[in-house]
Order: structure tokens, then sequence, then C-alpha cells
DNA sequence: TATGAATGAGAGTTCATTCAT
DNA sequence: GATGAATGAACTCTCATTCAT
């Protein structure tokens, strides 16, 4: 028995082994939460990883959470929360074109949320939503609507003063949001699986989504949107 | 590894029906596994249901499959292998101007695999990835890459024949596939657990896309991609 | 390593590892779980325990019983049922004098009940009534209530022949029934935990019960049941 | 041990209320305790169940008494000792015949231990008996001995007397006990779960088992105690 | 003295895997 | 080849006990 285990360390290396932070428990094993959900799903995260992560023992994530479940909702109600009427009003107050705009929009959205572990409660969902459909109803009602919503406002702007062609809204929408959601997605799953010499940055996906959202791929857009087939089968 | 050594090899399709009820076991094994798969990730599916689903009893499984592990990787393969080819062929005979090609791909695309079960496929590698990397490396190397590589030539003849604009070719293939892999990733995720007024029609979405792909949002294409913002924060 | 383990045992002493004997595993759980619930009570019980008194693995007992609780109460079903009809049928066809219906149901339910495993539910029932509320009104309506109406006939038998003085049947019936009950209880608790030079027999505890219960203490019951108290305190 | 030197010594009853908040505390959990595991059951009783009934923290609990076993063992040796001598002393002054001795012992221990609390001691130990050998003995030797002492020697007493025939006393001590202690059983187990249209009184039970204690079932008392079987199986 | 956050051994339960039939 | 009873490692969750405050 080494003698020295019962004074007070030479060092500060070894971290008291019972520290007393009643706060600051949930939040950290909410975050180590959300990055093995994130990374392996919800039913091959096991608990003790997540309290070893959160440098806590297992006993502990059940005085905050009373279950594995309760856990899982309480990530996605956590970094769902806030995050969207953040990026929300920063677009409020935004003059300009109607381009500059969603440039703006896509811009902020990438910084606040895109590049943030926030984007991974997208993959999240994406993966869980069928073993949790409340909380996929959630989502959609409190990240997917009020996105979707934001979206159509700007793109009426754009209509309404004749920056953008006339479109069917509802659909619309995802014209703006299928990029963004496919990068968080990607991102959070397939992306860090990439092949060794692949090179993807996701300034330049955004910039060239953007870039295609606005003007499209054709040269000319004015004769008829999709001519006829010729003699294809 | 004896499920390999006793199922018709994955080139021999369409295996004559008739007759040889113990021939079609492992595939009605690895339908029911994708189902189960795509639905309830790798982890939450039990083994006993995908034998339930596919009639025969737990130990049957593990006759052609040594593994859950190992069943999952086959899962893959088999929907992976051929449907890609499928598609690419009918592309290659395509005459007509690019924007008929991109709008015909988009179509067969719809018909073979995104309406298919095998667009579960997709959602299933984007959750499951970083629990199975080398598989979703070969996913990539399998399918993401041929697909992009399909996609560029057919950017790279619009381009050729005057009627695209120029493009960073590398992330133009994202203008194409994210619309798509956002498609199947929100149908077999999400989608199902839409709130009920919801209306959501897959035709209209890719004919929304589609459209937009070619022609953007703004009226006139003509002047700078992105103009420089105004006076904004 | 010894030699022959892989070979077939010379002689029958190990038993097959993997025995498949569906029919037979409830039976034995249920027998085992019986002496472990009685002896420590429920949540004393280890299902591990119970298992491995049965010879059988944990994972084996949860094939036959959903969970612990319903073990339990399939444990009180099986040792209720059958049991007190058995005895109530005995009675049936006895002829004689009601001291002697009275001494020969004491007998028989001895035999029967009394001196077998199955006494243990009632102490099991005494313990756990609280703990489950609906089993222990399951086993007042099978065997309490029922068990009283057969003594209250007994009863009534003598009075209506003159052979026991008048009284509150309601109240009578546990004359005879907390004697029995008693022992039961004793028996399968603190009865074991006798000091050492303590002599117990049951049956000759019978027989002065029964003794008593026919004719009481006193030597002459004639005059006046209760006698006022004189000058006490 | 640390309980045995902070709190009261058990000869010292009656402690002066007043004022020693402190003081009160190794009671007030004991008192709860005993509730608790009368109810539940020594294993289902929540050490954290106990502290809140007390009103305090469970940390409190374990500052008096250093385990949960310890704990029970303090109940039981709390609940036993005094009362029984209570009892004791209040029958050493009676006079009068037998009978009604017998009938003011039931009285006295109705009044001051069957009607309390305390009754459930016996509850306790009955259902813990196997679980705490030491403490089942410790129980038989400070209560079931005393107990069937004074009962015997109000039995000798009667005999002696001419009031009552003449027994084997060492099984006669259970005609008078074994009523007593199945009503108690009762009362803290089954008795609570009973069915809703059961009406039973304690004090209609008590009057009905002392006259049959003292009389019997038969109107006369007379000749042999149990007459041989006829002719039956 | 009193607290209650923290612990971790241990409980019930699940389920991929095995194997006698 | 096919079965499904049996297994046991691994999981979620509980709770008696500890200890910094």
């Amino acid at each position: 028995m080494p003698h020295n285990t019962s004074h007070t360390p030479l060092t500060n290396e070894a971290a008291p082994k019972r520290s007393r932070r009643k706060e600051a428990r949930p939040g950290e094993l909410l975050e180590a939460a959300l990055d093995l959900f994130v990374e392996k799903g919800f039913a091959a995260t096991r608990v003790d990883d997540v309290a070893a992560r959160a440098g806590v023992s297992k006993g502990t994530l059940f005085l905050y959470f009373p279950s594995k479940e309760e856990l899982f909702k309480a990530v996605v109600r956590e970094n769902i929360v806030g995050r969207f009427t953040e990026w929300n009003n920063a677009l409020e107050s935004f003059v300009g074109n109607t381009s500059e705009v969603l440039t703006y929009c896509y811009q902020v959205w990438w910084e606040r949320i895109g590049a943030t572990k926030a984007s991974g409660i997208t993959k999240l969902m994406f993966s869980e939503a069928q073993n949790f459909p409340e909380i996929a109803q959630f989502y959609q009602q409190e990240v997917i609507l009020p996105c979707r919503a934001l979206i159509r406002r700007i793109l009426q702007r754009g209509m309404e003063r004749g920056e953008f062609r006339q479109m069917d809204l509802e659909y619309g929408t995802y014209i703006v949001l299928a990029p963004m959601m496919f990068l968080m997605l990607w991102n959070n799953s397939m992306g860090p699986c990439s092949l060794p010499d692949e090179v993807f940055t996701p300034e330049q996906y955004i910039r060239t989504q953007i870039d295609n959202i606005l003007h499209g791929l054709c040269v000319r857009p004015a004769a008829g949107a999709t001519p006829p087939p010729s003699q294809n089968p």
C-alpha cells in the first residue's frame, strides 16, 4: 500500500472521487449521451458508457434520468429547444435581396447548427424515428415544421418581390431543406467512414448547393422546364 | 461461413421459383432482415423476429448466417449489388438533351430503387455506418462512388454540349444526389411518423427538385451567381 | 483437462447438460420456487437460486415464466388448486357423530396438506399478502372461504344433531381454523429455529387441540360461560 | 455499532418527550421500520422509505444503525422487551377463578399487545424467521417461552384448583397461544386484503375463542375425549 | 449532527448463439 | 436440414452503503 494514499495528492492529477456538482451533472450526461447515441444509435449505446464518458458511475446517471429512454428523450429535447429560434431570430432583421437572405440563411444555419454537435440530433432522429414515434413527431413539430415555415417565408418574399419564379411553396421548402439535411446526416454517419483519399469540404458543398438552388444547372432557364422525352424506352 | 456456400451466387439473379423451397430460404431471411433492420436498426432487431418473419425457426437462421453481424453484411451486399448496374445500364442508351437525361435518370432511379424496399438500405447504412465502418466503406465504394460517377458523366455531357453551366464536378454531383438521398432517408424514417394532416407525395417532391436542379429559384439566372451581401451583420 | 470429458461418461453420474424436457420443467421450477419463497420470502429469493435448485439456467426460467412475479403467482395457483377439493371430498362420505367428523377432518387435513409442502403456501401468503393483494384475495376466495364453509357445515351438523352447543357459526369456524393455520405457519417459520432442547410433535399438538376444541378446559362446562370479574384492576 | 451508544437504554422506558429532539430520532426510525418491515417484509423494505417515514435523510439512519440488518434486529429487540413483562405483571395480582384469569389474560393481551402495533412484530418474526435464525431464537427465548410459561402457570392453577381437567401442560399452552397468534398474524397480513363484504371483529373473535377454550364445542363434555371412529375409510 | 450526491455490487431480464433431437 | 429448448454473457436498473460537505 503506497504510503501517501491518504495524503493530499502531490500533483492535482487524481481528481476527487466524489465531487458534488448536482447542477453540472445532467448537462454532462446529456452531452455524453448525445455523442454516443449519434455515434452508435440508441440500442447499441450502453448506459455504462454514457456514464463513463460523463465521468460518473452508472448509478449516478439513474439519479438524474429515470431510464435510458427518458435520457434519450431529454437528449432530443435539450438539443432541439432554442437552437431553432436562435437561427430564426438571426434572420429576422436581415435586409437585402432574397438571394442574399437565402445565402445568409445557409451561413447562419451552418455556423449555429450544421457545424455543431446539434446536427447529430438530426441523424439520431432519422435513425430512431420508428422506435420513438412520439419523439419523431415532437421533432417534426418543433424543428421540421418551423424550419419549413421559415424557408417558406423566404421563398414567398422572393416571389413577391419578383426575384423568384412562381412555385409550389409546400414542396419548394424541400429544395432548401434537403441539402442541409443531407449534409448533417452525411457528416454524422458515412462521412467519417469515407475512403482515405476522399476530400469533402462542407463549405464548398454548401456553396455549390446554394448556387444551384438559386440558378440551377441550365445555362438558359427560359424554354419550358421539362421538355418531353424523345423516343426513349 | 456456411451461408455463402449454400445459396445461389449473387449474379445468378432470378432463380427459378418452382420446387426448390430450400434454396429460397436465405432470400426470405435477407428480405425479412432488411425490413427489420431498416425499421428498428441493427441492435434493436431481434433475430427471433427476423426468423419469424421469414417463417422459419431461429436455429435455421444460424444455419445460413453464422452470426447476426454476418446477416447484416449479407443484407447490405445483397441489396447493393445489381441494383446500381441495373440503373446504370438504363441510362447508357439514352438519347436526348441532358436535361432530359437527368429527368429520366431520376425517373428510373425512383422506379427501380427509390420507390422500392432497396431504398431502405440507404437508411440502414446511414444509421449503422459508424458501427460497421467496413460495410460503410464497401457501400461507398460500390454505391456512392459509381452513382456519383454516373452523375458526373451526365453533368459533363451537359457542360460539353453547352447545356449546363460550368461547375465543380466533384461537388456538383451532390446537387443531384442529395435530394435523392434525402427522399430515401425521409421515407424510411420520419416520413411514416408524419403528423396526421401532413401530405407528402414523392412524385411531386421529385418533380419540384428536378425542376430546381435544372433552373434554380431565380427568375433571371444571368449575372453573378451569389451577389455580395449589402450591409448586414 | 481430464481426457474423458468428451467420451460417454463411464458412470451415469454426470447428467446431460442440455436435456430437453419441456413438460417437466415448469413443475420442477414451481417446486423449487415454492421451497425458496417459503423459506426466504419473495423478495429475498433470487431467480438464479430458483433456477439452480431446479437444475436449469436462469434463462430457462424465463422461458416458462415471464417474470419473477408471474412465477410467484403460478406457485400460489399451482399449490392451491386441487388440494382443497381433495380434502373436501375425503370428508363428504364420512359417517359418524360430528366429533368424529371433526377429528377425521383434522386427520385428513394433516395428511394431505398440513404435513406436506403445500402448507408452506400458507406461510407464503401470510408473509406476502400485503405485497400481492390480488393474490391474497384469490387465496381467500379459493382457500379460506371454502375451508370455512366446510367447517361451517360440520359445525351446523353438530348443532342440528344436538351434539354441539349453539354458537355464532361465522366466528365458530375460526375455532377449528386457527389451530390449523398456526401449526402450518409455525412449522414453516419459527419451528425450524426452535431452541435445541425443544421438542414439538405436530401429532400431539393436533391431538391436544382437537380435544380442547371438543371439550374445552373446564371440568364442568355448565355454569355460565364468562362470569363477571370480581374486584380486579 | 454506534447506535447502541447514542440512544437511551431499553429499560429506561418513557423518556421525557420534551426538548430533546435528537434523542427521539432512533425511536422514530424504529417505529417507521417496524411499520414497513411488517407491511412489506425485510427485503422489500427500502431504507430510503424508512428514513423518509421517520422524516430524516437516509444518511441519518446509518448514523444510528450501522446496517439494515442491525436496524431489523433493533426493531425486534425494541418491540419485544418490556411488552411482555408489562402483560405478565398485570396478571400476577389477579384474584378470582381461573376461567376469569384466562379471560382477563386475553383482555389485557389484546389491549396492550394484540390491538397495538406491537402485534406486527409477530408477523414480522414469522415472515423472517428463516432469514434471521438468531433473532428467531431470541424471540422464542424472550417472548414465546415466557408467554407459554405464564399460560402454563394459569393452566396449572386451574388444574390444582380442580377447575380445569388434567392435561399435558406442554401442549396445553398452545390451546391458549394459537388463537392469539393467529389473530395477530391475520390482522397484519391477509386481514387488510379481505374481500369487501367481509366483516371481522377481533373482539367477537376473541370472545368466541375464549368461550371455546373454556367449554369446547360439545354439549356434554363427559365421557371419553375422542371416541373411536366407526367403520369409516 | 445531518445531509444527499455518489457509488457499485447485485438483481431481474433479454437475446444471440448452441446443440440434442 | 430443421427445430426450439437451453444457455449465459451482457444489459438495464435498484438500493444499501459511503463520504464530502
